[in-house]
DNA sequence: ATTAATAAGAAATTAAATTTCAAATTAATA
DNA sequence: TATTAATTTGAAATTTAATTTCTTATTAAT
């Protein structure tokens, strides 16, 4: 699928806001609402799009720490690594998960949680559970200088 | 703002399902349409929803690789960390932008590129070229585990 | 127990999404 | 370059959902 110039505006202000109306985004990107409304649908069902979510203030939650934890395998085996990530998806507070090159650590982890002593419960009772898990490095964020920000539309 | 089990339902649905009708979430929670949306405009309202967003494919945008860059400072001083920050939120590919502890760097970026030579010219030509950066550690991301997860609701 | 405050639900209204179809634009072919 | 085919647009009608209003019910406080 090929994108034109309204494909790309349209995926860029979705992305920004996506609960603003058909029409509004219509008026937006200089098409009536029909045609506007068969290209969201068309980047939609083309998996461009592959959904919507609400943003969620975490510290308003109470989530006020969130820490990056690299982790260490012992084997680099696909068995190894297939186990860690069954069972990395299992907890909630892991809110990205990626296996990394160019680092002492396999994986790194961003974990939000509520303060000091639910990281010490979340590392020590669930992440160094797994089965290979060897090694741990935790970072702190001190500041969230860019978040949630949108894919650039090239 | 105190939550109660109907709002951190609504709150759980938005997170992974943006789009939903008010008349389908109100269903999920048990409640009529006319309160599940008074509800909906107070966690808007009380800033406990920040916002609304599509998804989009990374990879079918063309944007197939990822990488993780640690930036170290020369100075650690206030005015040398609002300039970079300042500088680093114009970078379209820089999705997150995390000052931390724990590491030689002291900022952890996340980008999205085309290829290694929109790496490059990002690394070469943006990245090293904002005042007092001095140290650069990129790390390639092989698998995406967990992404876009949504924050655990307490 | 009684009152006040808050929240829920039904129904009416308003607004938006979706569909339909004729007109226009774009692309392809001769 | 003219002609045809294919695709896309936009206006209008229809359907669906959001929003408001008001009465009833529930919860909290005295």
């Amino acid at each position: 699928m090929k994108l034109d110039r309204f494909d790309k505006a349209i995926l860029d202000i979705l992305q920004t806001d996506g609960h603003i109306s058909n029409q509004a985004l219509a008026e937006q990107i200089g098409l009536s609402p029909a045609p506007c409304l068969r290209r969201v649908k068309a980047l939609e069902q083309a998996g461009l799009i592959t959904g919507y979510q609400a943003l969620v203030d975490a510290k308003k939650l109470g989530l006020t720490l969130m820490a990056l934890i690299g982790i260490s395998m012992d084997q680099h085996t696909p068995e190894r690594f297939a186990n860690f990530e069954t069972s990395i998806v299992t907890i909630p507070e892991v809110l990205e998960c990626l296996l990394i090159t160019g680092q002492q650590s396999d994986y790194l982890l961003k974990v939000v949680i509520r303060d000091m002593d639910d990281y010490q419960h979340l590392l020590l009772h669930k992440i160094t559970k797994i089965a290979g898990v060897t090694g741990v490095h935790t970072s702190f964020v001190l500041r969230n200088v860019i978040a949630r920000a949108r894919l650039p539309i090239p």
